[in-house]
DNA sequence: TTTT
DNA sequence: TTTT
């Protein structure tokens, strides 16, 4: 934890919309790949080449309900997040597989959303505790998640949970970790 | 705060210790600088220039309890914080002055502490609701610290103070942003 | 030079169209505002707070170029760079003081470009060799930019201005580091 | 390639020493990979746990011998650079892989080499144009290396290679992107 | 001094 | 799979 960073910043634009689900207990997550380009001459022909890279990215919580709230194909945003890499056993070979994602803790639109959309541009910078209250609308029926109220976006952007005294629904909370949660997955990506 | 970005990574040594010291309403802050460098080339004549630059930090809370309890003047640290400036008038001239401060949100020792020094390369990432709440004995005279237990960081880097029920003692935290709180200098650096 | 990282990134708005101009060397130099935003809830009123913060900016040579060109009052805006701060002696009281600006090396636009503008969204990453060899005509008065073809963006962020051809005038060059150019300017900002 | 970043900042531990190789076409390659931690509290158990993540990092050119003659299993490093994911099939199940890399194009020592270790604490930012012209003596076989005295981290980040003689053999530097040429390995890992 |  |  010392002596330690993993930081991931992009800006590019959204595939396609992202897919926001539900884990067993509640969380929220979205899922989305973004573009980058990237610009080279090329050594041999001389000319402008631009090269596209793709990038995984998954969001939880909070963020991730603004991702699918308001994200859509074709926006331009930034990521902020950390690497994180998944391994996981293909069923038919046994082998060992990995895939890198971005676990993004802040995203935020940079571009006009498209007309008829609120919050066009707005921006999410995530928390654990900044989840919304949907009652069961939707995508695999999270319960719990009482606690919408709560402040977000502080100016440290971290705050404290539970000052003193025993936090209760541990059991809808989810994993603390999205790798855990994501272990959940059948399907890798 | 949408569409919005004010980041700063430095890694650097300390000038000097930080100066830890507290605000009337119990906010720990910390101030110190950092040197980075940067080598190029003279263009006339071609030796190696090593050229020094000198930044103002200053941390709140947590994170600046961190710096002024384990870091030392030499230490090689990494910051990420945001910028901010602060104007305040000359009080001879009643000229406008300013001053750049990175406000650190995410402090780290990389280097080996010296020798009689615990937690040596620990780093600390601050938080709202990290501050222990002094009552109010001014400069260094810090007691209790009573919630030194929540220094996690968790994996969101955020979290919820205070689910559900009333935060008291509002009139303990001090001012939600550090450049209120730094308003209270008469000497801003 | 090692041990060390002094990185700015910054996504905001220009306050104000940016200034080009050239240094008695032919040295272009762009200078520009920048507001980020942040929002916060105030702990008092509980109230959200919007509060901006400004930073000033300065790019040279050909990122210089681009920025006075292609960049508009208003435009969202990426920028990376590095801190620097200026020191000078204020003529009337002979005080030090100090400016802190961001030192430019990549800066995108990010959102659409005012129509009648063309080369929109362009981006520019600023190289040392990507000047243009003006002529000493001073400020204001470049000619030729003879070699504004020169590719830009390379893979490596680096490139290579003098492909199979000795680089003459390095007299005409000017310093190697943007803050003794600067150090030309009567009044620092 | 406007409106575009992928930028990624790590600070962490080498698990070995770097492999150093050549291509082909001489370009040195250095591949190693870099733990960053993360810790957190669990939320059922409430304990600390540490987690440890692994980064796998691929650094071209000087940068690359800068890694595999300085760098060694356990030191501290600064990383900066990009994500890259590369795709290739695989030989015995025809299914598509993926591997995701981070492109270094700035690599730093933190701590203090060991001893009998020179340049200890060195770092590295490499360009495009740094490389040596190694004349196709295959893997492992570097001689040459008469340009090494150009390393140096100039303002810009850029240099210029070749100052004031003519570049040659442009058909012996490689292709320009990483991508291409770590395209020649058997074995993608 | 920008913008939503 | 995005966009300019």
């Amino acid at each position: 934890m010392a002596g330690s960073m993993n930081k991931v910043i992009l800006i590019g634009r959204l595939g396609r919309d992202p897919e926001l689900s539900y884990t067993p207990n509640g969380q929220a997550r979205a899922k989305f790949s973004v573009a980058t380009d990237e610009g080279y001459r090329d050594r041999q022909t001389g000319q402008k080449v631009e090269r596209t890279e793709w990038h995984n990215v998954v969001a939880w919580r909070q963020t991730a309900e603004f991702c699918g709230n308001y994200l859509t194909k074709g926006r331009l945003i930034m990521v902020e997040g950390k690497l994180q890499t998944r391994k996981w056993q293909d069923q038919n070979t046994g082998q060992d597989r990995y895939m890198t994602e971005i676990v993004a803790d802040n995203v935020q639109g940079l571009d006009r959303a498209p007309d008829g959309q609120q919050a066009a541009q707005g921006g999410h910078q995530g928390g654990y505790q900044q989840q919304n209250n949907y009652q069961q609308q939707g995508q695999q029926a999270p319960q719990a998640q009482q606690q919408s109220y709560q402040q977000q976006n502080t100016q440290y952007q971290q705050q404290n949970p539970n000052q003193g005294q025993p936090q209760q629904a541990e059991e809808d909370l989810g994993p603390a970790f999205p790798s855990e949660a994501s272990g959940m997955d059948d399907v890798p990506f």
